[in-house]
DNA sequence: CTGTGTAAAAATATCGATAATATAAAAAAA
DNA sequence: TTTTTTTATATTATCGATATTTTTACACAG
């Protein structure tokens, strides 16, 4: 065995060339460097990421599932597109399931879910500090902020939902960070969604995400409606 | 080319392998012929199917997608568990998405929409009178009747999330069919959610869809309880 | 009773052959 | 000359057989 970091764990705590390619594929789609639209060929992935057609196509199809990808019988894969429509029905999506996650998280919470809360808090605003230094590090723990505050719905299905919409969104909000997010305050909004709820007060609570998300949307929109001008990006 | 319709076509309408085993082995998890919670061996299946493993595998990387089949790293695939808790969330998360896709659906809803609503309602009644003679024709115009109510409802993400859940709480619904339903008028619960929708009354009709869906639910949750008392289905 | 080693079973990945589709080029008709 | 239709070629997806890796079960020694 002299190959070995070529067999096992082509990246970061993937077990499996399917589980692998499936993350590669996956954040290079919500990084942009898979263009929206575009055909997704499989001996050229076979070429770019050096793994045989079958765990490629495993990985393609589970993209599918969760709408990264749409499969067209006979007719291949391609990078599902985006659109300023389909930011605003993602948006206004993930603000009735955010809250509704919310709401009940609030009502079921214990001390434990608190504490973690708080952590989890703490721990992004550390990043934030940084915030120029590790974009990666700061989408981690923003990702486990958001989470931490759902954490306590005892609704699977609810999460599961929510989940989808989330990662979705990431393409959207990653155009958001591109632009300056002119007068924006993240810290501020992140610190009156954690207030609210640790009050316990639900009604602030959903308004504060939901202004949360909307800002996001708009911050996407503009950055969006510029770039749409020179390069379609939706097909 | 002698075996021609072993290649083309193994089931109605898929054109390929994949698409056509995923079929199969969609409607038999959700007829119950695969157990809920039992491991999916990929050359047993393909003992049953008759087809490759690749494919095979596909299939239920998509399923995995929908959340019919569960996936463990290395361990392969197993069929997704039911319980009384997985149905009552299921059902309150159903509430709220066919609720609100509905009141979207009758603010959007024009003349064209109100005709193909009022005739999918038809075709329903006409299977409900012959109930017992086509059990499968009678599903389908349930399926056509509820999506006509929200096919103007212009969130598309909505009418999808919607539709995964939708699609799960069959195997639940094919449980309830088997009971007595006792003292149940699903045909008057049918025309109580079309008569308030056409009335344009948002709340009525979604008071009436809640009620359609928690009456299914609880009628499945009896025979469920009376089923796992002998069987523990949920693993 | 616990831990280690080995054998069997099962899942995963690759490869090569086959079938389907799109693209292009060429010929015929308008 | 342009447009349409047909045919041939090239590209691409699909599929099953085989090889590799991993897990699990079991036996045996400590």
């Amino acid at each position: 065995m002299s190959n070995d970091n070529s067999k096992r764990r082509l990246t970061t705590n993937a077990r499996t060339l399917v589980e692998s390619s499936y993350n590669r594929i996956r954040s290079d789609i919500i990084g942009g460097k898979l263009a929206p639209g575009s055909k997704l060929r499989i001996d050229e992935l076979r070429g770019d990421y050096k793994i045989g057609a079958s765990p490629l196509r495993e990985a393609l199809n589970r993209l599918a599932g969760e709408g990264f990808v749409t499969v067209e019988e006979q007719r291949g894969f391609s990078v599902a597109p985006v659109s300023p429509d389909d930011l605003r029905d993602l948006s206004s999506m993930r603000v009735m399931l955010e809250c509704e996650a919310l709401r009940e998280s609030i009502r079921n919470g214990g001390d434990e879910w608190e504490a973690n809360l708080v952590a989890a808090h703490h721990r992004l605003q550390k990043a934030e500090q940084s915030f120029g230094k590790d974009l990666a590090e700061w989408e981690q723990r923003n990702d486990e902020f958001h989470e931490a505050l759902l954490a306590a719905c005892p609704s699977s299905w609810l999460l599961r939902l929510r989940h989808v919409l989330y990662e979705q969104h990431k393409r959207y909000r990653f155009i958001a960070i591109l632009s300056q997010q002119a007068g924006r305050d993240v810290h501020r909004e992140h610190r009156e969604i954690l207030e609210a709820t640790l009050a316990r007060d639900v009604k602030a609570a959903c308004k504060a995400t939901e202004l949360h998300i909307q800002y996001t949307m708009e911050s996407s929109i503009r950055v969006f409606a510029e770039l749409e001008k020179d390069t379609p990006i939706a097909v």
